[in-house]
DNA sequence: ATGAAAGCGCTAACAT
DNA sequence: ATGTTAGCGCTTTCAT
């Protein structure tokens, strides 16, 4: 059986209230007196219950995790969709967690308060967030706070926290860099513009589209995004008399996707055709060729938004609060037309 | 604030032993008496406080999932790599753990066994371990069960339940589909052979070796697997005077590290080189051509050890015990020689 | 500087 | 069938 305070408290001869003090740090405990309830503690191999104290201090340290997306029609909930972005966000967010001593739930954005409340949950970390998701629906005032990953429609309120890219940022430089390597009608394909990323994509291109005096073309896909959808948009507009002759996918499967088409078709990839990815991915780097993409960092993502989330439940920070996390263009062979090695 | 038993039995009018009862479904309680109670729940949104109960009954209904992979020399540790197959027992496991009211913790393989201690955790699911993992250390005897997803060297303990593939029969399987297909010579790429599922690959493929009169090639390369590794390493042994004429690859990245080192040679796949993946993935579907790989299911392995860790933490079965995941072999372009559709 | 004691919300023995 | 009560292991006033 594991040893309890009690036990160390009767082994340095002390009460169990010392005990306490020395391990939360709170209280006065002479030097002497500390050194030998370590030494007990060290001994008996001690660890304080961790329901114990939850219960006692009406805190769970436990923050729910969960990714917004796809899972409305499917049965079985998909928690972790398969990209590298959703992964590597979880990773660090479940580092940092763990660092700060809280515990990572992950959870199916689509359950109910209930369970939260069961869990005892003080934050939820949300990530690419439409709005319209159970957790926003604030019925009176809610026990936790929240961080989210993208924006939301929601109006900013003390209890919500928004990690993002800035996502029109490197849109521009994308068409940029599109125009610069003698692109001229670019086209975007996305799925569901209701999350915030997307719509940043959207809006960004239309408002290039209108600069440049070019006609948009717009694809929007349902969720989840699959290389198969993509390539069957692909071919579409390609097939019109005026083809795109560059394409912006919102999501890896995507970008694959069109290339697979361009590659069917015949086409030359970059030369014939520009692909890029709005989200990198390790696939993209080994595509052939590689696909030019934007590195959003989902590493520093993760830790900013469990320490904006932690720092905000210990009442170091106050929400409404914004963090945008540096992103870049990483230009591969997918859009380097003008040093293009002949591609098929 | 949440409403607490105390609330409810004061609402309903009973004591708050009967209201524990109707919770619970333990003892006897009068149909009326029930339905008050129901009510009074219901109107009070109640929910059982969950460190009270883990608290008092000593169990934290917590499991840990942990995967026991590549984390050794790295810093920042990797909870989850890249790889659909962890993603999809993951995603399994988690639903099953919810649905059964358990948690699943994501911790990473190289946690000592403090901090399990420290949140109680009743149970263990390790992923592919090589048998050297803390948890393994058995110290006197812990609090916990474990599951593994692969075989350990470690005697079957009553604390050991074991979810595995047959991994040599599929291997056998595959290695007589590139014989049919004409293969003579097949190599064998893999990683770290400290683990039960490629030491069955590598136990099997020398079995046929020796049956057949080849002579092994077997390249062992560290982990984690890279495209790149694999690529350098099928560069090598397709440079050798009687070069493989079939490639069998451990991993998915591993298989695509191969099937872009014969692209790069202008070996054609399949009709030079065939290509076969022991792990499937769905990136290995949309490769060009599509990789044969054996299919593992996955999401059957996360629920049917999930199951039968919670199985055995309630009483309702006994360790040791083993359970084989059906799995199958999925022939594709990468290996289908004879009816070969002209690939570069 | 240290300790006694109350109480967090619940379960389970043991009455009645 | 229902209630009383004693903890589970801890934190935290409040004494001393």
């Amino acid at each position: 059986m594991a040893a309890n305070i009690r036990d160390v408290a009767k082994l340095a001869d002390v009460s169990i209230t010392t005990v306490s003090h020395v391990i939360s740090g709170r209280g006065r405990v002479a030097p002497a007196t500390k050194e030998r309830v370590l030494t007990a503690i060290a001994d008996l191999n001690y660890q304080a219950n961790i329901h114990a104290q939850r219960l006692v201090s009406q805190k769970s340290r436990t923050l729910a995790f969960q990714i917004a997306s796809f899972t409305q029609n499917s049965n079985s909930t998909t928690l972790i969709p398969n990209s590298n972005y959703f992964l590597e966000v979880l990773n660090a967010a479940s580092n940092e967690a763990t660092r700060r001593e809280y515990v990572l739930l992950i959870l199916s954005a689509d359950v109910d308060s209930s369970l939260m409340d069961r869990y005892g949950i003080d934050g939820v970390l949300i990530i690419d967030p439409r709005g319209d998701e159970k957790i926003f629906q604030t019925d009176s005032n809610p026990d936790w706070l929240i961080v989210t990953n993208g924006r939301t429609v929601n109006e900013l309120t003390n209890r919500i926290g928004i990690v993002d890219n800035d996502h029109r940022r490197t849109t521009r430089e994308t068409l940029i860099h599109l125009r610069d390597e003698g692109y001229e009608r670019p086209a975007l394909i996305t799925t569901d513009l209701g999350r915030s990323y997307t719509r940043d994509l959207a809006d960004e291109y239309l408002v290039w589209c209108k600069k440049e005096g070019h006609t948009p073309i717009i694809v929007e896909l349902p969720e989840p995004p699959t290389q198969q959808a993509a390539a069957d948009a692909a071919r579409k507009i390609l097939a019109r008399r005026l083809p795109p002759d560059a394409i912006l996918a919102s999501a890896e499967d995507l970008a694959l996707g069109v290339l697979h088409a361009a590659q069917d078709q015949g086409l030359s990839v970059p030369r014939d055709l520009g692909i890029v990815s709005a989200v990198d991915s390790s696939v993209l780097l080994v595509a052939t060729p590689s696909i030019t993409a934007v590195y959003l960092d989902p590493e520093t993502t993760g830790i900013r938004a469990v320490d904006m989330l932690i720092s905000a439940l210990e009442d170091q920070a106050e929400f409404p609060q914004q963090v945008i996390v540096p992103s870049e263009l990483r230009i591969r062979d997918s859009t380097m037309r003008r040093n293009a090695r002949g591609e098929a």
